[in-house]
DNA sequence: AAGAGATATATGAAAATGCATATGATAACC
DNA sequence: GGTTATCATATGCATTTTCATATATCTCTT
């Protein structure tokens, strides 16, 4: 067979949609793009981004409920379920049987998990320089207080 | 027991960390948010969020290898490789063995494929009207010229 | 043209996720 | 006070994802 006739196929007519004004991709895409940064970070701690949030959620403060846990951290009330029941057994944190109401379950940070946190946050903390390098101070404000209100949007 | 002892627990202590300020989570809540509304509309459609994802990288352009589709489509290669062979078999597309190069699999939207794209594209549109609701016109260019800022900051 | 290396896609097995529902506990109502 | 409703959490099961690796094809070298 003649060399000419091998090819890599082409990338098809150029396209009669497009992503890169549709809002709504362009964040799916970067939310994925931080995503994979930050579990290939976490992944050399040995932890995945789901513990990850968990930690930082209650680092955010504790002695919440496991539905408090869900909604902050993006999670499933089942895949938290599940994560919180193995992070108690390796003793990152303690669960609570509800002091005044048995119904619910109150979640701490033990020492340990405290300090896991503490370690993993400096690494984590570095994605957000590398996210807004070359922004100035005001351009990061606008940043934030975009988020915030398409946020909103979405919320409400 | 009294009433009065009876209580959801609290919030905590107030958090020594935060979340609103940084950026990182900001888009991941935001996305996630994105992401629940996604689902739910097509859901009602009947098909899920990886597959409406692949319609949409393929009526974008098709003709296209695994390969690409993985980048543009925000899927892990060996995920794709299935959800390809589930929607081929069920008309949604084809898959070309390589004209001219045989590693290579080009995948093409049949009439059907591009009918489903077409009528959820209508339904997923209005998800930027409700996220950029409230914004003027250059507010909107200038949402998009940041996301495209910080996702070039992410990928370079 | 045979072998080594590179590239693209597929697949087996384990883990994670999502959904529906069960369990356990409290609150509300009659 | 006992039944029903409500709420938080756990769990069974099916599906999906991930990781590592296998398979197939091509390229380059000699």
């Amino acid at each position: 067979m003649r060399k000419s006739t091998r090819r890599k196929p082409s990338r098809g007519d150029g396209g009669r949609e497009r992503f890169d004004d549709f809002l709504p991709h362009l964040i799916a895409r970067l939310a994925y793009q931080l995503h994979l940064d930050l579990v290939e970070k976490l992944r050399q701690e040995g932890i995945n981004a789901t513990r990850w949030r968990i930690l930082a959620v209650l680092a955010m403060g504790d002695g919440i409920t496991v539905n408090e846990i869900t909604a902050r951290a993006m999670l499933q009330q089942s895949a938290l379920s599940r994560a919180l029941m193995k992070m108690e057994q390796e003793r990152y944190l303690r669960r609570v049987s509800g002091v005044g109401d048995g119904r619910y379950v109150e979640v701490f940070l033990t020492d340990k998990g405290r300090a896991l946190f503490n370690t993993l946050n400096i690494v984590v903390r570095r994605r957000q320089d590398r996210l807004l390098q070359g922004f100035s101070q005001p351009e990061r404000q606008a940043a934030l207080r975009l988020m915030r209100r398409l946020g909103r949007n979405m919320a409400g």
